[in-house]
DNA sequence: GCAATGACTGGTA
DNA sequence: TTACCAGCCATTG
């Protein structure tokens, strides 16, 4: 009882993709996380999971808040996510094109 | 039930 | 700095 009621009505999503996309739309505004971290705060699988859920149903989440470990945003959407970023006054790094994990980075608090 | 896939990661050269 | 290799595990066909 009292299962997980995330807001995305995870009717069709497998119970993976549903912690995954819960997680992801925790993250405050100015925050990223790596894929890494997002399965490390799921507390299961890994990031080629994270990844295989985004690829379905990222659209349902802020998908530029997940970026990889070195702080590049998914290559398929890296102009639009820039674009987010400075939105939301993400720490970037000097570049530019990617971002300052350092700062960035989300504890989940 | 089995095999292949994939918006990844970290280490080494 | 970039490039390549092997491991990782849930989902899909």
């Amino acid at each position: 009882m009292a299962d997980v009621a995330p807001e995305h009505a995870a009717a069709d999503l497998p119970r993976y993709a549903e912690l995954v996309l819960d997680v992801i739309d925790t993250i405050p505004p100015g925050r990223v996380l790596a894929y890494g971290d997002i399965a490390e705060l799921v507390g299961e699988g890994g990031p080629r999971q994270v990844g295989a859920v985004m690829s379905r149903y990222g659209s349902l989440v802020p998908w530029w808040r997940v970026v990889h470990a070195d702080g590049s945003p998914p290559v398929c959407h890296d102009a639009q996510a820039a674009a987010a970023y400075r939105a939301e006054r993400t720490p970037m790094r000097p570049d530019g094109t990617r971002i300052d994990m350092r700062r960035a980075r989300w504890d989940g608090r």
